[in-house]
DNA sequence: CGGATTTGACCGGCGC
DNA sequence: GCGCCGGTCAAATCCG
């Protein structure tokens, strides 16, 4: 939302005019003020119009003769009036722009919506049988990433915040509700609100391990202990129970992060217990192993791992899924994830029933997708040591491959070496898969030099019938700071592939084919949205992990209901590395209601209604 | 002293 | 069947 804002307010102050004062605090003020984009341009004219006379009167020496003072001084005043004549008239531009961009975010986001529906509708047809109604409110809760807290945060944070902030949020909020007004179209169908399951709980993994065990005996196994594979197994037939199916063992996803990061472990959000470690083949550098010690019964575990190639890439693999309530700062990372395995696990299960998938693009071996040297293979910039710019994260872009037994999806946040196109650009996804489908592409920003990265553009654009404006409009920025709020919104992502020998018109039909077919997909692509979403952060407050070096994660998740909003931020201060890809600042303060746990709806929920009640808990990762 | 980490042992899967 | 390897356990150790 104030993306939307905010752009306009740094357009104003860029293009207005370089000799303009520079109006500084834009970002605060359209955040803590949350007004509408009218009186922002307003404001900005205002600020301007009075820095501008602060200046001129100050900066006028008081030793000239009077008359010399006075013509000077006028020369300023009408040149400072036709400044702001020309920053009236860029912000009525400006105004107008946002004003399309909104109307084309409604469309693409009514266009989304009806897709949703109809695969909604086609799944229940098509497949009556392996498709339980768990599983589709599953899926249709995964759109519903970041908005998760809505339903019940809506009413609380109503009354903390001012009508006029409401009112201002409100035109923006609307962006933000692509995929979580899905999301609640999910929940109507199924009761969320009853049972609110942690995000972390909506494991594609879990999905597909209850599928298969439906498909084999309707019966259904606790969620809380999907890791250990071998373990399931050995319980299950221990206890003569239902046998989990070994395609179950072999479909456990798993999510691997991969980010520069020169602390011990990437710092998530999560509370981890290291309880192992080992040196494993191939790779001098120790592999460590971690629980989430969040609740005790968590049974989500991640590897963590350097890269052999490359001492300062920290492989994170997450496996699993919590069973409990997320600290706020590690939702951002737990739906990520969380969407990323769905997209992989859905992926290869669709593509075995149906041609359109998991679009199969190209075949990429892992180790094409590990060298993180590659311009498009290290689209994201996900370190962290780049905080002056914190605010400037990307998306990660995935790449699916399987270990023997696991089906991997890779985050590549590793950046490559920054070039003005790079440092734009917003890749997004590439996936391969050398066991399941083997897939490769790529999300990258418009702003790409990758000569494909139109190719999202146009498809998703197309897709949603409004296929020039937003593209084009977000363009205009060079500021890179505001850009991917613009971007955000508006999907702008390029879609295309990695290794390419794909056509343009291929690589479109794939995409649109991909978001229509397959849920997981959509769910993905909403995760990456909602994990975009959020606006500019500029406050901190104690929202959850332990000072640190001065790295904020500022977690924003808005959503949308007809005639009523709800935001939940938080800053968070941390150490180490953060999932700054994650990262997105709230244009609002902390919401003094609302604790540092959030219990967010998953974006592939179980059934599972189990949630452990758990405090804030505190980040420990860089304790290591 | 309690919790977290370390580290060698153990276990199971897999390939030969 | 054997060995390799990944993953986990659990006692020892460390640390606040």
């Amino acid at each position: 939302m104030d993306m939307v804002v905010k752009r306009p307010l740094e357009a104003v102050v860029d293009e207005g005019g370089s000799k303009l004062p520079k109006f500084e605090n834009g970002d605060q003020t359209v955040k803590s003020s949350g007004s509408p984009k009218h009186r922002e341009a307003n404001k900005v004219c205002t600020a301007v119009s009075s820095e501008e006379s602060t200046m001129d009167t100050s900066s006028r020496p008081s030793s000239n003769p009077k008359d010399s003072t006075i013509t000077t001084q006028e020369d300023q005043l009408d040149s400072t009036k036709v400044e702001m004549g020309e920053v009236r008239e860029e912000n009525e531009r400006l105004k107008m722009i946002l004003t399309r961009i909104v109307k084309d975010y409604q469309s693409l986001q009514m266009h989304f919506f009806d897709i949703v529906q109809q695969e909604q509708a086609k799944k229940a047809t098509e497949t009556p049988v392996s498709i339980t109604p768990e599983v589709e409110d599953t899926e249709l809760v995964s759109l519903s990433l970041g908005t998760s807290s809505t339903g019940h945060k809506k009413e609380e944070m109503k009354p903390s915040s001012s009508k006029n902030k409401e009112n201002d949020h409100n035109q923006v909020e609307q962006v933000l509700t692509l995929g979580l007004q899905c999301k609640f179209e999910g929940s109507s169908n199924g009761p969320l609100s009853n049972d609110q399951v942690p995000l972390s709980n909506l494991n594609p993994d879990e999905h597909n391990i209850e599928e298969h065990k439906k498909e084999e005996e309707e019966e259904e196994e606790e969620a809380g202990e999907p890791w250990p594979p071998s373990k399931i197994l050995k319980n299950n037939n221990r206890n003569g129970d239902d046998e989990v199916s070994p395609q179950t063992h072999t479909k456990k996803a798993r999510v691997s992060v991969r980010a520069r990061c020169d602390a011990p472990t990437m710092n998530d959000g999560c509370q981890w217990r290291k309880y192992g470690q080992k040196i494993a083949k191939g790779n001098p550098c120790p592999r460590a192993y971690y629980r989430c010690t969040v609740a005790p019964a968590c049974p989500v575990r991640k590897q963590v791992q350097r890269c052999a190639e490359d001492m300062s890439i920290l492989i994170t693999t997450y496996e699993g899924t919590h069973n409990h309530p997320l600290p706020i700062s590690a939702t951002a990372m737990a739906s990520t994830t969380s969407a990323a395995a769905s997209m992989l696990v859905s992926g290869s299960s669709t593509s075995r029933s149906s041609s359109i998938g998991t679009p199969v693009i190209t075949t990429t071996t892992p180790t094409t997708l590990n060298s993180t040297n590659s311009h498009l293979n290290s689209p994201l910039n996900f370190t962290l040591s780049d905080n002056s710019r914190p605010n400037h994260f990307y998306l990660p872009n995935p790449s699916i491959s399987s270990t023997p037994s696991y089906p991997t999806i890779t985050l590549d946040l590793t950046a490559p070496p920054q070039t003005s196109s790079t440092s734009h650009a917003q890749q997004f996804n590439r996936f391969s898969s050398s066991r399941y489908s083997s897939t490769s592409f790529n999300f990258s920003s418009s702003e790409s030099s990758n000569p494909i990265t139109s190719t999202w553009n146009s498809s998703y654009l197309n897709y949603g019938s409004q296929p020039h404006t937003i593209s084009n409009l977000v363009r205009q920025p060079q500021d890179s700071f505001f850009q991917p709020y613009l971007q955000k919104p508006t999907t702008t992502h390029s879609f295309s592939t990695a290794t390419q020998p794909m056509t343009t018109a291929m690589i479109t039909d794939t995409i649109a084919k991909a978001i229509t077919a397959d849920p997981s997909f959509q769910s993905a692509l909403a995760a990456a949205i909602t994990s975009y979403v959020g606006g500019q952060g500029s406050g901190q407050s104690g929202g959850g992990g332990g000072g640190g070096d001065g790295v904020k994660l500022v977690e924003n998740f808005s959503s949308v209901t007809p005639g009523s909003t709800a935001t939940t931020s938080t800053t968070t201060t941390r150490n180490g590395c953060a999932s700054s890809f994650l990262t997105r600042s709230s244009s609002s303060s902390l919401n003094p209601q609302q604790g540092n746990m959030m219990f967010l709806q998953p974006p592939l929920a179980l059934s599972s209604s189990k949630s452990a009640s758990a405090s804030p808990v505190d980040n420990r990762e860089n304790s290591n």
